[in-house]
DNA sequence: AGCACGCCGACT
DNA sequence: GTCGGCGTGCTC
């Protein structure tokens, strides 16, 4: 709220006749706010409906004072003359927008060099302008009926108002009058309008419901995650605990503490499919349901989730990274779950990391944030380690559980049959657990059939017309696709080069291929596939689950879905079909991501009483990842990779951000990224790198160029981006995509 | 993001 | 001679 010491808000009070000038931020790439005439009193975080062009929109009242860096963009030429300034149209009845999430989106503008209107569009892309009415009723007041004519007809209205509110409708048949009688005692001063509550679409969890009993280790690190909740500031802690050591059930403690602060929780979880788990446990622990929030919501429950965490009656938020921009009223702690996963990083449109995000969104809400994790991001520990976060440890599974015993299948010495991907040792293992009535899963993080479909006659490899990949053939549905841009044709019988006939094969292996290998070797097994092909939506996901764990199935057979935080007591033996797929690709993360991803899998065997086993399946057995994994020390690993990025300050010791050049032809891409290398910052402990052509050099039908910036630790990329990029100006169909701190180098 | 203005091809 | 293609630029 604006502080009455600025001579700003007086201007507010002044006659509504007068209008004044107020800045509306609305949601379209604008370099900042747009000045308006406003006939009515406003305040920043007002949502208004303005003239813009031949059309109304929906904008955001903006903070004249604003919280952005200096060097940024905010003043585009000179101001427009208040004469010439169109009028707001009308104030939306709708809460304001919180001061911490306007400064949140300045922030995030600021930060990822995108325009603020796109990133406030994020936080009001609802319908808010046809918002429901809010339902009216007749109350009685206390003015009594002394100086009143009482007719019959009033007599019964009277005796059945009441402090309860009732709609002009059920009032009349409850009472046997007209509407007009009803409208006179209103006039009369009798019966007055009065706000219908409807019932509240989110019950307030209990902080006391379903108190677990936590281990010693447990407690002690509940306490120290609800320290800085119960003292209401910001303060960031990485929780990291083995998988199965009851992280959830620890940060829960902290949900408590905030929620007995009569205050809001948000937590983000990687990805929508997780939630239905996650909505389980929180509804054992706390007796209600939680707000789920995610891109495909539903209009209606979007709306009504929106509405209800501006009014503080959604108290918990569980969601995908898009519900950092709802308009917490009072955001009392934020959650990070599996804060090691890149789907936290939005690639498209404003680009920007989740969990990075969160804990700026908590900074500015002066709340605690919590990451949690098994496998803990370099940049988180490279926090931990600069003491930045705290770091809290769990190093017991719950319940008396043991770590899974992990071993290597040398692909080398030990191969599969020809044609085939499951090593003997592999199907040995398999047989076994299969027999002893446990359950096994086969993780391959590869959708479709085959990666490659190439003719044995003359070479010829199916690629995609609008990408520079190859077709990945999903036999279930007879076609080739494109994982990046869609397209889809049927598998042709004839290779469309060379017109030999059948001549087309599969080359490498897709989960449906090993489903189809495990069918033939296991064919007693019950199997399972797990896959965002086989399933839909998160009630498909939850049944799928469901299966899992009623021991329907005993072979599961899955994509990377199946990594996640499933807690499966009968699954005792993993097999890691290609342990070596993530490593390729020259990929600043690739090693730290595979260690996290096998990890995560690995950690859903032996999760009960039963040890768990995982096997890998690597032609690289010697590689770090594979010691690392098969040690199970995550330290050592992960201290080797700090040791290799550090010296050329590789991020996090360092920072990165990517341009990336597109254009509909070779040559405008060409030209644009030799324009912006020719205007590259020379600067002590700034590097750029490139122009080059991307790894996926054409996508959607779009040829793009890349370029990194590096700087050392210390130096901020925004300010040199600007000055940078200032009077670069893209032609025709060419455009320029800056991406800060990049996880993605394709 | 819309929506207009604005200069070059196939039609009544 | 016009209708209309979508390239460039503006909207407080």
């Amino acid at each position: 709220m604006a502080s009455s010491s600025l001579p700003k808000p007086d201007l507010w009070r002044k006659p509504p006749s007068a209008g004044t000038r107020v800045s509306v931020l609305v949601p379209l790439p604008f370099p900042g706010p747009l000045d308006y005439l406003a006939s009515m009193p406003l305040q920043p975080g007002d949502l208004v409906a303005v003239p813009l062009g031949k059309r109304d929109i929906v904008g955001c009242v903006w903070d004249t004072t604003t919280t952005v860096p200096a060097d940024f963009a905010t003043a585009p030429g000179r101001e427009v003359p208040l004469s010439r300034l169109r009028p707001v149209v009308e104030k939306l009845d709708v809460r304001p927008l919180p001061g911490s999430l306007r400064r949140f989106i300045d922030w995030v503008a600021a930060y990822t060099l995108t325009p603020p209107g796109l990133v406030l569009a994020m936080a009001t892309r609802i319908h808010l302008k046809d918002a429901p009415k809010p339902v009216l009723g007749w109350v009685r007041t206390d003015q009594s009926e002394d100086g009143l004519r009482v007719t019959p007809a009033r007599r019964a209205v009277l005796d059945v108002a009441s402090s309860t509110p009732m709609t002009t409708s059920d009032l009349a048949a409850a009472s046997g009058a007209s509407s007009a009688v009803i409208r006179g005692l209103a006039t009369a001063g009798l019966l007055r309008e009065a706000v219908i509550s409807v019932a509240a679409p989110f019950a307030t969890p209990d902080p006391t419901h379903g108190a677990p009993q936590l281990s010693e280790e447990q407690a002690e690190v509940a306490q120290q995650l609800c320290r800085p909740v119960k003292e209401q500031r910001f303060d960031v802690t990485l929780l990291e605990g083995v998988t199965g050591s009851g992280k959830t059930e620890v940060y829960f403690e902290a949900v408590a503490a905030c929620l007995a602060q009569r205050k809001q929780v948000l937590v983000l979880l990687p990805e929508i499919a997780l939630s239905a788990q996650w909505t389980d446990r929180f509804i054992r622990r706390f007796g209600a349901e939680p707000a789920v929030w995610h891109s495909d919501l539903g209009t209606k429950r979007r709306r009504e989730t929106w509405r209800a965490v501006a009014d503080g009656t959604a108290r918990v938020v569980v969601g995908a990274r898009s519900a950092l921009f709802l308009p917490f009223e009072d955001l009392g702690l934020v959650v990070v779950d599996e804060e090691h996963e890149s789907a936290f990083k939005q690639e498209e449109g404003v680009m920007y990391h989740g969990r990075d995000m969160a804990v700026v969104r908590a900074r500015l809400a002066n709340a605690p944030a919590i990451l949690v994790s098994a496998t803990p991001s370099l940049e988180t520990l490279a926090n931990v380690e600069s003491g930045r976060y705290h770091h809290e440890l769990l190093t017991a599974r719950h319940g008396g559980a043991t770590m899974p015993e992990v071993s290597l299948v040398d692909m080398r010495s030990d191969p599969p049959e020809r044609g085939l991907f499951l090593s003997p040792v592999l199907c040995n293992a398999i047989d076994e657990t299969l027999k002893n009535g446990e359950q096994a899963m086969l993780f391959l993080n590869r959708r479709g059939y085959a990666p490659l479909t190439l003719c044995r006659a003359c070479g010829h490899r199916m690629q995609c017309p609008n990408c520079s990949t190859w077709l990945v053939e999903h036999r279930a549905r007879g076609i080739l696709t494109c994982h990046h841009c869609g397209h889809t044709e049927s598998i042709p019988s004839d290779c469309p080069q060379c017109h030999a006939e059948h001549s087309l094969v599969p080359i490498g292996p897709g989960i449906e291929r090993i489903t189809e290998e495990a069918k033939l070797r296991f064919p007693e097994a019950k199997i399972l596939v797990m896959s965002s092909d086989t399933l839909g939506s998160p009630a498909a996901t939850a049944e799928a689950v469901r299966k899992i764990t009623d021991g329907e199935v005993n072979l599961i057979i899955g994509t990377q879905i199946v990594a996640k935080g499933w807690h499966f007591p009968k699954l005792t033996l993993v097999g890691v079909v290609d342990a070596d797929l993530g490593l390729g690709g020259g990929d600043l993360r690739a090693a730290e991501r595979t260690v996290q991803l096998l990890h995560q899998v690995a950690g859903r065997a032996g999760r009960a009483e039963r040890p768990g086993r995982v096997l890998l399946q690597s032609y690289v057995g010697e590689h770090p990842v594979m010691t690392a994994l098969v040690s199970n020390d995550f330290q050592t690993f992960m201290e080797q990779e700090a040791e290799q990025r550090r010296p050329s300050f590789w991020p996090p010791y360092g920072r990165l951000a990517a341009l990336i050049v597109s254009a509909a032809t070779a040559d405008a891409a060409d030209a644009l990224a030799k324009e912006i290398a020719f205007a590259a910052p020379e600067r002590e402990g700034v590097q750029v790198l490139g122009p080059a052509p991307a790894p996926l050099a054409v996508l959607r039908g779009r040829h793009r160029r890349r370029l990194l910036l590096r700087t050392m630790k210390g130096i901020a990329v925004q300010p040199i981006l600007r000055g940078w990029l200032k009077d670069i100006k893209p032609r025709g169909s060419a455009k320029i995509d800056v991406d800060i701190d990049p996880i993605s180098f394709l």
